[in-house]
DNA sequence: CGGCCCCTTGATTCTGATCAATCAGAGTGG
DNA sequence: CCACTCTGATTGATCAGAATCAAGGGGCCG
């Protein structure tokens, strides 16, 4: 909770202009956006699967986390949010949502309601595609999850894991090159992956003896990015945070 | 192949009006795309992860996919696609594709210029945003599946990939109420659910077995709605095809 | 100090993978 | 019409990665 905070609403132009540069109207669009905060412990529920919303929320401060439930009660964390991302952001334009969304730590959220921001992409076209783009990026990280999930080992897929945390961490500027707060438990890495806390637990042991992370406290160090990487067959490509090659 | 088959046109008017009833102007705006349609063979490569398409592709008839590959070699089926829906629409606004696109079966597809697509959701908002839905609704299935392959065992898993198959083609008018075409094969079910080809052959008996499905040739009949629907712990929510309780 | 949450360890089990063949049907060419 | 081939479905035997069951251990908080 030590982050230096960025108001909300620059925090949301931070993000779209990741990917697009903002004209001084749009900015000021953005500024003027109302968005109401409040603080949350970790663990708790903030919408519920078959909600329909009126707002958007906006992690400011904290992670949070999407998960569905099996009827046997197991749990699949689809997505985890990290400073700047939107989890709900579909909810503008699906009626029902699908996903419950919880904090995982305790967190700084920010909620905007739905008729502002489509009044806001009815009058900047080009920040409703913005806002569009954001939703297709999250679609292509659940993408990768799938690929992750479903194909790669335990010790590969945590490994991945950890290497898509890092480099979103790095591009909102909640990482150093190597090290990054992960206030993460081992159940819900988990949860994310698709195994039991005690599997991850000694995986994560593998990981650290082989010298690929070395955590202390909630903090993750990677001492070799290169060594990661190769484990995790990491390839950014899927966050689509910069058009790597500007080939055109 | 026998399908009844729509123009184009008209098959992506009715996709969108699943969901958002069209003004005339815009079933005109649609009318007048111009829509260059292929014939491809089972299994030819459409789009490969990297490209940047300056088209989109609609599937008229036949059964396509998106899928991923690890370094090793396996195979991640990502998404089926059945006539109606637009693989690749995401790539209208992220520049860089990051998924393969492939055809199942002998499909005809449809390509529609970026550029015609961009017009039309200036001049047409309500069009942008039913397309944007369609991206949403397209996530929302891969949140799904991802729960499913990540949290449910194989016989249930497949129940529930049934399931969805057998409500996305009524959908379309593609299933009776229980019987489908599903030219897919056991291998391929299996890249989708990961799991090997040959377990998938097992747990496809033993679901024949409990007469939860029976298939001859590249049909599946669901003798049991109910039954099915209870293995694969199946609620359709997540499809977002029709607001299922309008309780406002 | 007790309780709770999270991490850790060990022993055992089991789902699903791997390895290795066989079989059946469709299309091809002689 | 039949040998030949290829793809997809099927079966059996064995193996392994990860789940399950069971239980400690350490730190934090009221």
């Amino acid at each position: 909770m030590e982050t230096l905070l960025l108001t909300p609403n620059l925090l949301i132009i931070r993000k779209l202009e990741n990917v697009l540069l903002l004209k001084d109207k749009e900015k000021q669009a953005i500024k003027d956006l109302s968005i109401k905060t409040i603080t949350l412990h970790s663990d708790q529920d903030i919408m519920k699967a078959g909600d329909q919303p009126t707002q958007c929320c906006l992690v400011i401060d904290g992670f949070a986390c999407a998960y569905k439930l099996t009827s046997e009660g197991k749990r699949q964390i689809i997505s985890l949010y990290i400073p700047g991302d939107i989890p709900d952001l579909q909810s503008l334009h699906l009626p029902f949502l699908d996903i419950n969304i919880a904090s995982i730590t305790p967190c700084i959220l920010g909620f905007i309601e739905h008729d502002d921001l489509r009044n806001l992409c009815e009058l900047h076209p080009r920040l409703s595609v913005a806002l569009w783009r954001e939703t297709l990026m999250s679609a292509s990280i659940t993408r990768e999850w799938l690929l992750n999930n479903g194909q790669r080992p335990a010790y590969n897929r945590i490994a991945h894991l950890i290497c898509e945390l890092l480099v979103r961490l790095e591009a909102v500027g909640l990482a150093t090159e190597s090290t990054f707060d992960m206030p993460v438990t081992q159940a819900e890495l988990a949860d994310a992956t698709g195994m039991t806390h005690i599997h991850m637990n000694r995986v994560l042991q593998a990981l650290r003896t082989d010298g690929l992370i070395s955590n202390n406290k909630n903090q993750i160090t990677v001492p070799d990015w290169q060594k990661l990487k190769e484990a995790g067959e990491f390839d950014p490509l899927y966050l689509h945070l910069v058009p790597e090659t500007a080939q055109d």
